[in-house]
DNA sequence: CATGAATGAGACTTCATTCAT
DNA sequence: TATGAATGAAGTCTCATTCAT
């Protein structure tokens, strides 16, 4: 009684959906209880169980979802060849992924431990190792692969971390690849300065 | 019978200590019970409770322990004035206190969702904020604020995850630094590049 | 649109009935969950209240069809004089009854602790309580009680338990119902053996 | 506030069991949760989880300590001829071993469907096996088997459901096991049976 | 210095059942 | 004839914590 019978075709698996990364990112997943999913959205846990597994089955959704991008990525990074212009564009094309992929991400990185045991935490790894393993393509020594490494890393975290900073979203992440990409070129660079400092 | 009447330095404190920081790496603060650490070490989990108030209060002591490098850095830090020549000083340093302090923040970075509410947690965040404030210091274009972050992710996540790359721990870390310096560095090379253009 | 307004036979109620034995059977009737026989069925637990009321009407439906044979036995059985000849009469048919009825004894005899609750369980006792009641009409000793219900026992339990043993099943079946004629027997030749005794 | 503190040495871990044997016994394994065995002993749920593992450690504990006679029972008869003899006092020492053994079967048999999953009901059936693999050493043809089964039966199921009929435990015990020898034994008196029947 | 015993809260999950469509 | 959506009750279990000894 004095409960509203919400009608048919309520779309609450969308609606858990919503809830649950709002509060998977805000509380951490080990944190928000499925009672709260539920009080929040005036349903019975049960009824998340109609729509979805398990816990963990929510998470899933969510990363298949939110994780499209990233893997549509992949594929077409597989198809390229490994060259620097191949791998400048790799990185283009992660930024933009992660406008929308960035809440897992997040996701991801602040309930680590927890996703450790869980097979979505392997799925949402794999993504990334599969990305890294593009950029890294072709080997190289230390010195490269961890340019590499840095250059995702800035891109990455960036985009996690943007909200933390002033200003526009879209300056910023155009600012965040631009430093990326420059982190990326330096070889070049390095020996371009080397010239230089001949020449000089 | 025969037992020491005041058994000094039976040392469980530190052998708690170790145990816990072992297991919070490996398994993650939250997924690790007060029950696993007392088993590991054969004993009780009571006696836990005799040698901290809580399981938090054993985080805090690691934090305080492993985490007083970068807090000596810091206070370094404040008293030196805000050159480029003390940005990569600190920037040396932090690479520098990271190779005892690594176990503390990795278990900050995987837990993060689960520190959030912990007051250990705004300890640990507080002392990375306070570091990236001095290497902020002077503020600067979004630009520049964004090259900084990335030099310190660099080294950060470089400590973090260094395990993975194959190579003698030190030569990496020497490398590690190295980039991230040359990132630190670039807004001079930039400058250095474009006189270049205008020569070549 | 379009429904056959009064779409006969489409035989569903059979099937759930059949579903749900085997299950029933194999998983016991508490380990049987309507969602599994809903899905084993390829239809929504929805369906399976559209034809029996409650789990327990599944059953209870099961319990009148497969246990008519032994009702019949039953009610043939009262209208017998309680002789000797009656009594090894009624084990013969019972040992036939169970033909079909087994698989609903052996579903009583494996949730006895379940059915204890449930109003089929009472109607599946009694009707072994019935047949007993006829075997042991005219009471006796207690050694001819625990006689009568040995040899019930062992066509009973020989039914349910039959398929452990090698060999062709109507044989078998043959076999335990002579030893339980026997055992019903003995009485006689107790006094037979003794007879030889005294004549040996 | 009003709950007796219960001093120390308590006795708990027997009490939990006892209560829990009893009411596995009266209601059933599955049926009985571990609510209301901690509601009956006025401890909470969590006490139990202190000296018991699972749920299904209680029972395990239970059939460990009520089993053991029939264990002593296994251990002894493997070191016995394949006598007739032997088979005999199998069956008297089964017949006593089951004064205490009695409930832990009683509970086999009443909750088989849901013990068939849980690794303690192995181990109860596998004494089960195990004495009757005793019993019909020897093998011999399907006639025999059945003999000796059907002897089985009676002694084990007549000492679980003695209590139904009326009369003296002890009294009852002993009729129950002298028909069982006789079914044993009747291979023998088949035969003599037949000599008088030829001298007859 | 440490243990044994216990608690209260809360987690995830499953089930039989209902009802509007 | 059947389904999709949801519920309320209950179940097993785990955890950090406490306290008398």
């Amino acid at each position: 009684m004095g409960s509203t019978p919400q009608a048919r075709k309520s779309g609450t698996r969308e609606r858990i959906q919503k809830t649950a990364l709002d509060l998977f990112v805000s509380r951490g997943y080990e944190k928000t209880s499925l009672r709260e999913i539920a009080e929040e959205l005036g349903v019975t846990k049960a009824a998340l169980y109609y729509h979805f597994k398990t816990k963990e089955d929510i998470l899933s959704a969510l990363s298949d979802e939110l994780g499209r991008p990233v893997d549509d990525l992949i594929a077409w990074g597989r198809q390229q060849p490994a060259t620097m212009e191949t791998k400048q564009e790799l990185l283009r094309r992660y930024s933009e992924a992660l406008r929308d992929a960035a809440p897992i991400y997040h996701i991801l990185q602040e309930n680590q431990a927890t996703l450790r045991e869980l097979s979505v935490g392997a799925t949402l790894r794999q993504r990334i190792t599969d990305f890294a393993g593009l950029l890294h393509a072709g080997d190289g020594p230390l010195e490269t692969r961890v340019r590499y490494s840095s250059a995702m890393l800035t891109v990455h975290f960036g985009a996690l971390t943007m909200d933390m900073l002033p200003g526009d979203r879209e300056e910023k992440r155009a600012t965040i690849l631009r430093i990326a990409l420059e982190i990326l070129d330096s070889t070049t660079r390095e020996e371009t300065a080397a010239a230089l400092d001949a020449v000089g």
